[in-house]
DNA sequence: TAATCGTGGGT
DNA sequence: TACCCAAGATT
């Protein structure tokens, strides 16, 4: 029962795997650790559609693991803007200096999960995508098949632990990474969050949560709760053509990434509110941003004054050449207030 | 265990 | 529009 699931899907895969730039040709050689790490760490929480073109710029900038040990620290977050989850990009740079000084990626899955960066599931994706090892990778796809396939109706994150075991059972001793690919292909394109195509499914004719005739109330999730709103200020100060951006600190909201001054906003409920020196400030307006735990209304708060110069760090930019500072999204957008004038 | 940490696409 | 969701890790 259970090796005929893995066949079934397998099968499926062969015929209808997704072509991804991360993922080897048929026929093709094992695929490039170093190409299917970086591609894990930034599908995490992340759509293949938002993926892809950093994929491809971050490969062409940075062709090997080397490449992008030995870059600035501050040109890989830039490159990473808008990508989100910025901790990913620190860990990333992290990652791929012990590995460059480890002389390449470990192969073994226990290793693989000392790195920055790499939990269970990143751990046991490259494990097996990379290096062929068996490993029971579990991302939120390898979730939503296992709980329908087993009708397992215990609501996360509680039911995890039987939806791992589970998926433990039909995970074979060959190709665990092909059967990992395959079960998150087919979440993704078949057995979707919402109205999952079950016509189309290999797996429909042993799926319980499709003989119990409702697959897609699975898996039960714990209700969410409700986004707080919070108001901010950025600042624009503009000299000569170039404004001041500051590098915010490492930890935290948007850490490591180039920015405009704000209120502290990101630090507290509400900001502050007072600019970064005293001065006449001028209001070009607000956008309204959503974060994941929080919405922000961040207002753009414009120098008028040429007032004295900020004492803290920072650096002036070339206002023409703004995009390429690399600012999150929720600034750049801010800074449109200023530049659509 | 629960909170923190982004963003854009799909419906 | 408002909401859901995504190849999760870290603390």
């Amino acid at each position: 029962m259970d090796d005929r699931v893995s066949a079934q899907l397998l099968n499926w895969y062969d015929k209808s795997a997704r072509a991804l730039p991360w993922r080897a040709l048929p026929g093709e050689a094992a695929p490039d650790p170093y190409r299917v790490w970086l591609s894990e760490v930034m599908l995490q929480q992340t759509t293949v559609a938002a993926v892809t073109p950093y994929f491809i710029r971050f490969t062409e900038s940075w062709p090997t693991v080397q490449d992008l040990a030995a870059a600035p620290e501050e040109d890989v977050m830039a490159a990473w803007a808008g990508l989100g989850y910025y901790s990913r990009a620190r860990n990333l740079v992290k990652c791929a200096r012990e590995v460059a000084e480890m002389g390449g990626f470990p192969e073994e899955e226990a290793a693989l999960l000392k790195l920055p960066g790499l939990g269970a599931y990143t751990a046991a994706a490259v494990a097996a995508i990379a290096f062929g090892k068996r490993a029971v990778v579990v991302d939120a796809n390898v979730e939503r098949v296992v709980a329908r396939f087993f009708a397992i109706d215990e609501p996360l994150p509680a039911g995890r632990k039987a939806i791992r075991a589970a998926t433990d059972r039909i995970t074979p001793d060959r190709r665990a990474g092909d059967f990992a690919q395959a079960m998150m292909d087919l979440g993704a394109t078949i057995c979707t969050a919402r109205d999952p195509k079950c016509l189309l499914c290999p797996l429909s004719a042993d799926c319980a949560g499709r003989a119990q005739g409702d697959p897609a109330r699975l898996p039960v999730k714990a209700p969410k709760k409700a986004r707080p709103e919070r108001r901010g200020r950025a600042f624009w100060i503009e000299r000569d053509g170039r404004v001041w951006l500051i590098r915010r600190p490492g930890k935290g909201m948007l850490g490591g990434m180039r920015a405009l001054p704000d209120d502290g906003w990101s630090a507290r409920a509400d900001g502050h509110g007072h600019p970064p020196f005293a001065g006449t400030w001028e209001n070009c307006g607000a956008i309204r941003h959503v974060f994941t735990h929080f919405g922000l209304t961040l207002e753009l708060h414009r120098d008028l004054a040429n007032g004295p110069l900020p004492e803290d760090e920072g650096e002036w930019w070339p206002v023409a050449q703004l995009e390429e500072a690399g600012l999150p999204t929720a600034f750049a957008r801010a800074a449109t207030l200023v530049l659509a004038r």
